[in-house]
RNA sequence: GGAGGCUUCGCCUAGUCUGGUCUAUGGCGCCGCACUGCUAAUGCGGUUUGGGUUAACCGCCCAUCCCGGGUUCGAAUCCCGGAGCCUCCGCCA
């Protein structure tokens, strides 16, 4: 959700966010009532309270004659707080649902427009020239490293195996991308893959893109479409030190996604998928260094990138094409040479303090003086939450064979996943 | 899955039977000040969280004793429902 006091101070700025993302302006006009409406409810609410409170009081220590006239008083006066709560409370619910019906502000410098409007921040490495490239569905099946035809059997479409040298080149991106992170000083987590509705909905995956997602109706349980979710609820309905920021977890977990509304996009192999395992670095920072942590996410995404000495371009996505929960993303897309085109492999995301005031998830400010006494000024503060892929395994095996494939039919191993391949150079059929 | 116990403002804890003086006790930790010629001791003060009032502060007001309902003029306390944790039994990688 966004910030009241940004949206009272200029609310221009939230319109132009909203104008920007192709969303509607007059929301936030909604919002602005419902916030005024709530004020009125809870300060109404808080006088009657009062004055219940006093009246109430004063009935033990009333006389016998004046106790009939204070218990009738005090009778009246909770029916009328019963009402007030009441009113408080439906202004409570629609202050909420207005709030969850807006998505982040959008970053000052995101490109306008929407999904084609992307800029182009870099490209790296030498696309390679391949003739005739076959597509990593049919090196995999050569490999015997990816089987979507028994994945299909046993689960449905969009499901694969990963076998032998397959199975082998997950767990080496798994090692290789965690080995990093840790260098880097993340912590490495498991995190768990079904997560409660309040989870998923502060994460903002359950706005637009409900559909999106897996839901377990005998459990109300959601099966994550990222580990950045559980990542996020990790410190939920917590304050954090300010001192111990910034925190940097790098979770590994199985990924779900419905893909409702993708019919007859990437239907062949293992580019788009219901399930896919996925290393995702998440930080939590104070919110002022958001923007220069969103760049340090890049690097570390970039770098992984260069182990696989893949050939990649960054992108600026357009405010259009922007999640409910970003103010900024960028994509690093890696070449397909079997496509002809980069295609996404890893994306991150500034999500500011917008998850953050979802989950309550807050940093202690700390007294000027030092006195340890509440001060407003120096109150609890959401904190910036920020995501980037490390490796999306499934389609970077895709990519690594498709980009890496020699004339020959083999395909050629990046010296950094050699330790976790037996030293192979060279797959080969 | 069955039975029982527990959940209080960072941690521990008093209070719940017998509803109002709970505006929640004490200890630990933490912060500040004072003092002592040494980051120890002692003393004093402060220390849940959210919202409101204020230019800001001080102060004051409302809510908050796991969560949600209910009874009542009044609920930490009584009733109902739920969640989490613990113990025992059963089952199980």
């Amino acid at each position: 959700m966004i910030d009241l006091k940004l949206l009272r101070d200029d609310p221009d700025r939230v319109r132009e966010s909203q104008r920007l993302r192709g969303a509607d302006p007059s929301l936030v006009d909604a919002l602005l009532a419902a916030d005024d409406a709530r004020r009125t409810a809870v300060s109404r609410a808080d006088a009657l309270r009062a004055e219940q409170k006093a009246v109430s009081k004063s009935v033990a220590s009333a006389s016998p004659d004046e106790r009939p006239a204070v218990l009738a008083r005090a009778k009246e006066l909770s029916a009328q707080v019963k009402d007030a709560e009441a009113e408080q409370a439906a202004a409570d619910a629609a202050l909420r649902e207005a709030q969850l019906a807006i998505p982040n502000i959008v970053e000052d410098g995101v490109p306008p427009g929407g999904e084609d409007d992307f800029v182009t921040l870099a490209t790296v490495g030498t696309v390679p020239t391949v003739d005739a490239p076959r597509d990593h569905t049919e090196i995999g099946e050569a490999l015997r490293a990816i089987d979507t035809a028994r994945g299909a059997k046993v689960s449905g479409a969009r499901f694969y195996f990963l076998t032998g040298v397959g199975a082998q080149l997950e767990l080496a991106l798994v090692n290789l991308a965690m080995e990093q992170a840790s260098a880097a000083g993340f912590v490495p987590v498991i995190a768990p893959a079904l997560v409660k509705p309040e989870t998923m909905e502060g994460t903002g995956f359950l706005g637009a893109h409900a559909s999106e997602v897996y839901r377990l109706a005998d459990d109300d349980l959601y099966l994550v479409g990222t580990s950045e979710v559980a990542l996020a609820g990790y410190h939920s309905d917590e304050i954090l030190d300010r001192e111990e920021l910034p925190l940097r977890y790098a979770g590994f977990s199985s990924c779900f996604r419905r893909e409702a509304g993708s019919y007859g996009k990437d239907t062949k192999g293992i580019i788009r998928v219901h399930w896919f395992d996925k290393v995702e670095m998440f930080s939590y920072v104070p919110a002022e260094d958001a923007r220069d942590e969103h760049q340090r996410l890049l690097a570390w995404e970039r770098e992984f990138l260069d182990k696989l000495e893949l050939a990649y371009r960054v992108i600026d996505v357009a405010a259009g094409d922007l999640g409910t929960s970003a103010a900024r993303k960028y994509d690093c897309e890696a070449w397909f040479p079997s496509q002809g085109t980069y295609r996404e492999l890893t994306s991150t995301s500034n999500c500011t303090t917008f998850q953050a005031r979802r989950l309550n998830i807050r940093t202690r400010g700390a007294a000027p003086d030092g006195s340890g006494r509440k001060l407003p000024s120096a109150g609890n503060e959401p904190v910036a939450t920020l995501n980037g892929t490390l490796c999306a395994i499934a389609r970077t095996i895709a990519c690594l064979l498709d980009h890496h494939q020699q004339p020959d039919g083999s395909v050629y191993v990046p010296a950094a996943l050699r330790p976790w391949l037996g030293g192979r150079e060279l797959l080969t059929p």
